[in-house]
DNA sequence: GTCACTGATCACATT
DNA sequence: GATCAGTGAC
C-alpha cells in the first residue's frame, strides 16, 4: 500500500458539547490545567491537589476534543500509576482511553530501542540487568581484571554499582561521585575508571543493558537521529509526565526532545515532594521548565482535598523547615479533626504494640484495614512490626523492601530463560553454569567462551566436551536447552514449566526451605500464563516487577483487606485513612548517613512532608528510644528533628503507660 | 579448580 | 544477615 502524506491538522472539529461536565466538577485551577491542551504547561502541585483527578480529566478531555488516543503519551513513575489514570479515564468517558501510550520512561525506553534497533546501534535482542545482575556483571569484570586482589579492600560491588549508577543518572564523571560521595575510596579512581570504562563495553558486547543504559540509549537516539526524533515526536503529540520533581536530567532531555516539533507537554509535579535526589532526580527540572520550553502555562493545584485542617497545620510546618522556598500555600475545607501526635516508646517491641493496639482500636471504630498504612525510612524497620503483626492475626501486606523478583531461585529460572533470548548474555550463562556441581568460575567461563565462538548460539552447548566430574548434570542441561530452541514457538509459561523441572533439583539440593522456594516458583508459571512473548516477559520482571516483596506475592490474590507496610518510597502518590510513621528516630530518619550534607538533609525533611501528607484524618509518629546504634558507638533517644519542638496544639505528645501505672494515677 | 569452611566488615531509599 | 577475602581438603 502507498501511503499519501496529507498536511497535517492540529485539530479535528471541536464537539459542541462534551459529556462530562468539567467545568463543575473542577476547580478553577484544575479546569485550566484540563482545558489547555495545545504548548508547554507546568502543573505545581501540592500534596492532595487532586493531581491523579486532573491527569485523567485531561486525558478525557483531549479524546473529547477528538485526539486519537494513540497520540497521547502518559509518562509515569511507576506502571501501575498509568494504569491507574487510564483505568479512571476510561470510566470517566470510554474505553478508548485505554489506547492511551502509558508507562514508565524505562518501559517506553525498552520498547523504541527495541523497536529502532537499527538506528540505535545496539541489537534489538538485548537483556534487561536489574540492579542485582549489574552488580554481578561489574564482580565478574572486576575479577578478570585483577583488582579484588590487592592488598587493601576494594569497594564492594554494590558500592561500585551505586557510584556507576548516579554518575549516569547526575551526567558527571565518576571520578566527580567518588570525591563528592565516597571519599574515602579516592585513591582507587584509576581501577574504578577503568572497570566502568569494561563495563560500558563489556554490556555492549554481550547485549546488556541496564536501567540507566535504556534512558542514555533512548536520549542518544533522540539526538543523533533527527528521522526518529521527528517521527517519534509527531507520533507522540501530547506528552504528559507525572512526578516531575523525580526526574534527572536524561528524563527531561528526552521529554523535550520528543516535543521537538509541537511543544505539547504537561509536566505535574511538586518540587516539595522530591524524593528521588540520591539516584540523580533533580527538582530544579520544574524550575528550568519555562526557561526550557519558553511560554509555558503555569498553574497551581493549592486547595488541599486529601487532610484535615490540622494535619495540614502540621506538614505545613514541616516544610517550612525547608532552606528552598516552598512555591505555594495548601489550603483545605476539612476544618475538622484530630491533630497529629508524636509517642514515645521506650523501646521497639512497645512502639510495635502501641501501633497493633491502635490499629485494633480502628478497626473496631470502623475503619477498614486498608485504609491504615504503617510508613518508615527503611525496608528493615518493620521487622518487629511484622512479628506482633502476625501474632495479632492482622494480614499485612509490606511494599517495598527486600523483592520477590531478587530472591536467589527466581532470578536462577529467569537465567536460563534470559540466555535463550540472548545467547551472549554474560551474566545468565555465569548463574546458569555455578549451578552444576563442580563447575566454578573458571569451567563456567571457559564454557561460555566457547559456546560464544561456536557462533550457534545456545546449540553451541554441543560443541563443549565436558569433563567427567561435571558431564552428566552439564548434559542435563544441554538438553533441556537445546529442546527449547528446537521448539521457539511454545508458550512462555510452558518454557518456564519445563525450566522449573529442571531446576527443580537443584533448588531442592541448594536450599533447606525448598518447599516455600518452590511456591514462589508455582507463582512465577502463573505470571507468565499472561504472557505470549518471552521477550515481553523478561523485560516486564526487570522493568515492573511485582511490587510486594517476599512472601507476600501470593497473599494479594486473596486477601482483600489488609494492612499497608510500606517504605515511603513506595508511598509516594498514595493516601489512606490512618497513617502511622514508625522510627521517627533522630539517627534513623532522618538516617545517620544524611547528616553530612545540608542537600541530603534536605531531602530527608521532603521525605517526612511526603509521609506526613499521606494521611486524610489521622496521623501518628513513633519512636523508640535507647536504640545503641553500631555504626557510631552512640544511644539514639530524641525524636526527629523535622518533628521536634512543635507546639502541642499541632502536635501532641502522648506518653505510653501501662495499666499498672493508670490503675495508680487514677486511684 | 572447586567447595566448604572461617572471621572481619559493613548495612538507605528504586526504575 | 550478606558479602568478601583467605584457608585447607579433596
Amino acid at each position: 500500500m502507498k501511503h499519501y502524506p496529507l498536511k497535517e491538522t492540529t485539530f479535528q472539529a471541536k464537539s459542541e458539547a462534551f459529556s462530562i461536565p468539567y467545568e463543575d466538577v473542577l476547580n478553577t485551577a484544575q479546569y485550566e490545567a484540563v482545558t489547555t491542551l495545545q504548548g508547554p504547561i507546568l502543573v505545581i502541585a501540592g500534596a492532595g491537589s487532586g493531581k491523579t483527578r486532573t491527569v485523567t480529566y485531561r486525558v478525557a478531555r483531549l479524546i473529547e476534543e477528538g485526539i486519537a488516543p494513540e497520540s497521547i503519551l502518559l509518562l509515569t513513575f511507576t506502571r501501575k500509576a498509568s494504569q491507574e489514570m487510564l483505568r479512571r479515564a476510561a470510566t470517566l468517558l470510554d474505553h478508548r482511553c485505554q489506547n492511551v501510550r502509558g508507562g514508565t520512561f524505562h518501559s517506553f525506553a525498552n520498547f523504541t530501542l527495541r523497536k529502532y534497533a537499527q538506528e540505535s546501534g545496539f541489537e534489538s535482542g538485548f537483556n534487561i540487568l536489574d540492579r542485582v545482575d549489574s552488580e554481578d556483571v561489574i564482580n565478574l569484570l572486576r575479577g578478570w581484571l585483577k583488582l579484588n586482589v590487592k592488598d587493601r579492600r576494594f569497594p564492594r560491588k554494590k558500592t561500585i554499582a551505586n557510584i556507576y549508577s548516579k554518575a549516569m543518572n547526575k551526567g558527571v564523571s565518576v571520578e566527580d561521585v567518588v570525591f563528592d560521595d565516597y571519599p574515602n575510596f579516592a585513591r582507587d579512581i584509576p581501577d574504578l575508571i577503568r572497570l566502568h570504562e569494561a563495563y560500558g563495553i563489556h554490556k555492549q558486547k554481550h547485549l546488556l543493558m541496564d536501567y540507566d543504559d535504556l534512558l542514555v540509549y533512548l536520549k542518544t537516539l533522540l539526538q543523533a537521529n533527527k528521522q526518529v526524533r521527528e517521527r517519534l515526536s509527531r507520533v507522540h503529540r501530547y506528552i504528559m509526565v507525572d512526578e516531575y520533581q523525580d526526574t534527572n536530567m536524561i528524563q527531561a532531555d528526552i521529554v523535550r526532545l520528543l516535543a521537538d516539533t509541537h511543544d505539547n507537554v504537561m509536566v505535574v509535579g511538586d518540587d516539595s515532594q522530591c524524593i528521588y535526589g540520591f539516584r540523580g532526580a533533580n527538582f530544579g527540572n520544574i524550575m528550568d521548565f519555562p526557561d526550557i520550553f519558553p511560554g509555558t502555562k503555569l498553574v497551581k493545584l493549592e486547595e488541599n482535598y486529601r487532610s484535615t485542617q490540622p494535619i495540614l497545620d502540621l506538614t505545613n510546618v514541616i516544610i517550612n523547615k525547608a532552606q528552598r522556598k516552598y512555591t505555594k500555600v495548601l489550603f483545605t475545607q476539612k476544618k475538622d479533626g484530630a491533630p497529629p501526635a508524636l509517642i514515645m516508646a521506650k523501646d521497639e517491641r512497645m512502639q510495635s504494640e502501641f501501633v497493633v493496639q491502635r490499629i485494633l482500636e480502628l478497626r473496631e471504630e470502623g475503619v477498614p484495614l486498608d485504609e491504615i498504612a504503617v510508613l518508615f525510612r527503611s525496608g528493615f524497620h518493620s521487622f518487629d512490626l511484622e512479628i506482633e503483626l502476625n501474632r495479632s492475626n492482622i494480614p499485612f501486606i509490606k511494599v517495598g523492601g527486600f523483592k520477590f523478583m531478587e530472591t536467589a531461585h527466581i532470578k536462577d529460572v529467569l537465567a536460563h530463560m534470559k540466555v535463550l533470548a540472548n545467547p551472549k548474555d554474560s551474566v545468565s550463562w555465569h548463574r546458569i553454569l555455578l549451578l552444576l556441581e563442580k563447575i566454578g568460575p573458571k569451567t563456567a567461563n571457559e564454557i561460555f567462551r566457547q559456546v560464544l565462538s561456536s557462533a550457534k548460539d545456545v546449540g553451541g552447548l554441543t560443541t563443549v566436551r565436558p569433563k567427567p566430574g561435571y558431564a552428566k548434570s552439564f548434559e542435563r542441561l544441554r538438553d533441556m536447552l537445546e529442546d527449547l530452541v528446537q521448539n521457539p514457538f511454545l508458550p512462555v509459561a510452558e518454557i518456564g514449566e519445563r525450566v522449573v523441572d529442571y531446576y527443580r533439583p537443584i533448588l531442592e539440593k541448594r536450599f533447606d526451605n525448598h518447599p516455600k522456594r518452590s511456591k514462589d516458583l508455582v507463582h512465577l508459571l502463573s505470571i507468565m500464563e499472561r504472557y505470549n512473548n518471552v521477550e515481553k516477559f523478561l523485560s516486564d520482571m526487570a522493568l515492573e516487577p511485582p511490587n510486594a516483596s517476599v512472601g507476600n506475592v501470593m497473599a494479594t490474590d486473596y486477601e482483600d483487606e489488609q494492612l499497608v507496610l510500606s517504605t515511603i518510597h513506595s508511598a509516594k502518590g498514595l493516601e489512606w485513612h490512618t497513617v502511622f510513621v514508625i522510627w521517627t528516630l533522630e539517627g534513623r530518619f532522618p538516617s545517620i548517613y544524611a547528616t553530612r550534607n545540608a542537600d541530603e538533609m534536605e531531602e530527608e525533611l521532603r521525605l517526612m512532608y511526603v509521609a506526613a501528607s499521606r494521611a486524610k484524618e489521622l496521623l501518628y509518629f513513633a519512636y523508640p528510644i535507647n536504640i545503641y546504634d553500631r555504626g557510631t558507638a552512640m544511644v539514639l533517644c530524641r525524636p526527629s528533628r523535622f518533628i521536634e519542638g512543635i507546639s502541642e496544639d499541632i502536635l501532641e505528645s502522648w506518653s505510653l503507660t501501662s495499666q499498672e501505672q493508670i490503675d495508680y494515677l487514677e486511684w
